[in-house]
Order: C-alpha cells, then sequence, then structure tokens
DNA sequence: TCTGGGGTCCTAGGACCC
DNA sequence: TCTGGGGTCCTAGGACCC
C-alpha cells in the first residue's frame, strides 16, 4: 500500500505572528530580521513584502531600499516557540507520527488512517481549519507518498496550499517546476548543472546513476537521481540529533583588536556552555569559527580525551585556537564558539580518568548557569565583558530585544 | 549593495591500526 | 627492497536548509 505522508508549513510564520498579535500590522509589507541600517538579514517576510521582491536571507538593507514605508522587526523567538507548540498540538491530535522538522514545518505519516479519518484530502482541509480557527494562522499542506515529494508540494501550493501529488503524477509535477525547487538543489548545484547542459528537472531524469555520480560525486549523483523521480533520497531522517551547538555574532563593525575579539569569545562560550547544561548534553570538541572582512571564512577544532566542563575551558581552548588563526590584523566580521561531538550527559563517561572530578566541576558551572540566567542583567558576569555595548546599555538583554514590539 | 545564526551532511586527506 | 587493503577517527572546507 502506498504511503500517505503530509508536509506541513505554516506560512510567512514570523511575519504572520507578528501580524496576528498587531492587527495594525495586517495587510502591510512586514519584514522580521532586523533594523534597517544594520548588519542583518530578512528571516521573514509578509506576503505583502514579497510583493516588492523582498525574500528570506536577503540583507535587511536591501530590503529598506526596496520598501522604505515597511514595518521592520526584531524576532521574538519565545513567542514563534510558544504559537509552533500550540500548532504542533493540533497536529499531534491527527496523529502520534509526527515528526516536526523546524519550528514551522512538520511530516505527518496518515498511512492507513483513511477509514478512521477520511480521504487524505479531506484531512488536511479539516487540519487546516483547524489550525486557522484555534491558532489564526494559515499552513500549506502536501500531500504524497514519501516526505520528499510531500516536502515540495507544499511548497508549490503555497500560500494557504493543498496540493496532493500521486505517484503517477510525480514526473508531470516535477517537470513543471523550476530545477530550483528541488530540495538540496541550491546554488553551486544549480551551476554546476548548467555547466552540463541541464536546466529542467526533464533533463536532469535523463542521465544515469553512474554518470551523475562520476559528475556530482556519489552522495550528490545518488541524491540528484532519486530527487529527479520523486524518489525519497532519504534527506529526512527519523530523528535528528544535536551533534553540535554552536553560537556566533557578526560584529556591527569589523574587528582587529583582540579585546573586542577576546570579550565576544567569552560571551560565545559561556552561552555554549549554557546550552549543553540546559539540554542535558557533554561534549568533548571546541570549535572556533572566524569570517574576516572579506566574507572568506575559517574554522579550527580541537578534541579533548575528556568531557568539557565550563565555559572558562571552552574559552580558554577558543583563544588557543584563536592564536592559531588569527594574524592579529586581519579585520574580523564574525566570531563562534561551538562544540562538536555532542552526546547525552547521562551517557556513562568511561572516558574519564577522575569522574568525581569531573562531576565536581560540572554541578559547579550548573550553578552558576543558573545564577547568570536568573541574573541576567545584573553585572554578575565577568568583568570584561562590562561596557561591551556602547551609549550606556546595561551589558545584556534589553538591547536584544528593545525594537521587538510590533507596534508601529 | 551587502551578505544572520543555527544546524546537517559530504568530501578529501592524513594518522593510525590490523 | 618494496609497499596492500580495509577500517576508523580527526580535521577543514563547502553546499545546503530554515
Amino acid at each position: 500500500m502506498d504511503r500517505v505522508i503530509f508536509h506541513v508549513d505554516l506560512d510567512a510564520f514570523y511575519a504572520s505572528v507578528e501580524q496576528l498579535d498587531n492587527p495594525a500590522l495586517k495587510g502591510r509589507p512586514v519584514i522580521v530580521g532586523a533594523r534597517p541600517g544594520t548588519r542583518g538579514v530578512v528571516s521573514a517576510c509578509s506576503y505583502e513584502a514579497r510583493r516588492y521582491g523582498i525574500h528570506s536571507a536577503m540583507p535587511i538593507t536591501q530590503a529598506h531600499r526596496r520598501c522604505p514605508h515597511g514595518v521592520y522587526l526584531i524576532p521574538r523567538m519565545e513567542r514563534y516557540v510558544e504559537m509552533s507548540e500550540r500548532v504542533m498540538a493540533i497536529l499531534a491530535d491527527f496523529t502520534p507520527a509526527l515528526q516536526q522538522i523546524s519550528i514551522d514545518e512538520a511530516f505527518l505519516d496518515l498511512t492507513g488512517t483513511r477509514r478512521l479519518l477520511g480521504a487524505p484530502r479531506e484531512v488536511a482541509g479539516r487540519l487546516k481549519a483547524r489550525v486557522r480557527e484555534e491558532t489564526g494562522l494559515a499552513l500549506s499542506v502536501g500531500i504524497a507518498a514519501n516526505k520528499y515529494l510531500a516536502k515540495i508540494a507544499s511548497d508549490s501550493g503555497k500560500p494557504d496550499g493543498l496540493v496532493q501529488v500521486s505517484g503517477e503524477q510525480a514526473a508531470d509535477f516535477l517537470d513543471g517546476l523550476p530545477l530550483a525547487k528541488l530540495w538540496g538543489v541550491g546554488e553551486k548545484t544549480l551551476e554546476r548543472l548548467a555547466e552540463l547542459n541541464i536546466t529542467t528537472v526533464h533533463e536532469l531524469r535523463s542521465f544515469s546513476e553512474d554518470i551523475l555520480c562520476s559528475m556530482m560525486g556519489e552522495a550528490g549523483g545518488r541524491f540528484l537521481y532519486r530527487a529527479a523521480r520523486g524518489q525519497d533520497p532519504g534527506i529526512f531522517p527519523a530523528e535528528a540529533k544535536s551533534r553540535s551547538i554552536s553560537s556566533e555574532v557578526t560584529f556591527e563593525t569589523d574587528r582587529k583588536d583582540e579585546g573586542s575579539i577576546r570579550r565576544a569569545l567569552l560571551d560565545l562560550s559561556q552561552q555554549v556552555m549554557a546550552r549543553l547544561i540546559r539540554g542535558r548534553w557533554q561534549a568533548n570538541t571546541v570549535t572556533l569559527k572566524l569570517r574576516y572582512w572579506d566574507f572568506s571564512n575559517t574554522t579550527v577544532q580541537k578534541t579533548m580525551k575528556h568531557w568539557l566542563t565550563s565555559s572558562d575551558e571552552i574559552y580558554r581552548m577558543a583563544i588557543e585556537l584563536l592564536g592559531e588563526r588569527w594574524d592579529g590584523s586581519t579585520p574580523v566580521r564574525l566570531v563562534g564558539v561551538g562544540t562538536a561531538n555532542v552526546v547525552s550527559a547521562d551517557e556513562p563517561r568511561q572516558r574519564e580518568l577522575f569522574p568525581d572530578e569531573y562531576d565536581k566541576k560540572r554541578k559547579v558551572e550548573e550553578a552558576v548557569t543558573r545564577l547568570r540566567e536568573k541574573m541576567a542583567d545584573l553585572p554578575l558576569t565577568r568583568a570584561s565583558l562590562l561596557g561591551k555595548r556602547r551609549g550606556g546599555q546595561p551589558p545584556r538583554g534589553p538591547a536584544k530585544d528593545g525594537g521587538a514590539s510590533p507596534t508601529p
């Protein structure tokens, strides 16, 4: 029996939530991302804004030039997470086979539910209606026999869409789409394929798997071969487990004084450690990422024989890696600190030479993290972080949320 | 004109082991 | 004097997605 997979996707999610919370924004171009004039990009925008050619990932300065009278908002993640959870709860009412893949997207496996729930298309209609009634949000649904095709189907129907693609329709359906609409085919792949005179899904389908593999690499070739046929290339693993946790920051202007960079590294190290602790994770690799003024990137990482126990340890490693990679004068645009080889903190700690010592340090760090969170706005943080923000603002917190209010 | 922040997966080379 | 084949782990870079 064919499987019945739904892919559901909330339309212009962040922008829709903002319009919901502030009805004065309805019908207006709403751009969520960053304040105009700063370094930042569009995270999401309303359909009114798209009419000006604005889209996600566009630099905010460019968006502002295209639409100066738009409403520009800073993301309010907590609110979006809250709305996302409400929507996911509704979806879970339809089936326990629910897989959330991002804040605004999920797969539902409705295979074998026809007798119980009705025909897939009717179920999708009810699902959309319930979400709209209970949350005020619109979502698009794609229905197909696998996740890959369902995902592309939902995208093709946006906004407020409902598109079902049967197995027989798959090839025709894909042939009607630009190559770039294939999930996993980005700018570089598009260029590579164009060099080979492949510009449509139809043309792509005429190549054998062997040839595609020799041209695009083993994994890339296999992926494209299946994608062009609407077969699932297996890009959505059943359960995604966290393998890395990182934080990064782009300076408002490029930096070449070591002090600014060190302060940022300390801040980021604390953020990363706090997230490890909050998620009950442990990790043994530290990564440092640098983006220079010319947008070139470099990363260095170092793996330890023991689990990381404190933000100080992460910070010290980051400084060491900085010494390896930075000449001290090239302007730096972005710094990032991360951890890799992240596993559950409950996992046995065989590699610990001194498990008691580890437990002790970790407990101290947990306490420090809790305190920092509790007193987020107080100068509990290190003295070297103080005075980081200009204009007499407090060191943490408010600056980030100051522009979040959706009041026009 | 300027290009965020959080991730995942793949590739290719080198170290090391059997 | 010549020189295998496989496996695993680590590292750095890059493509891609939301």
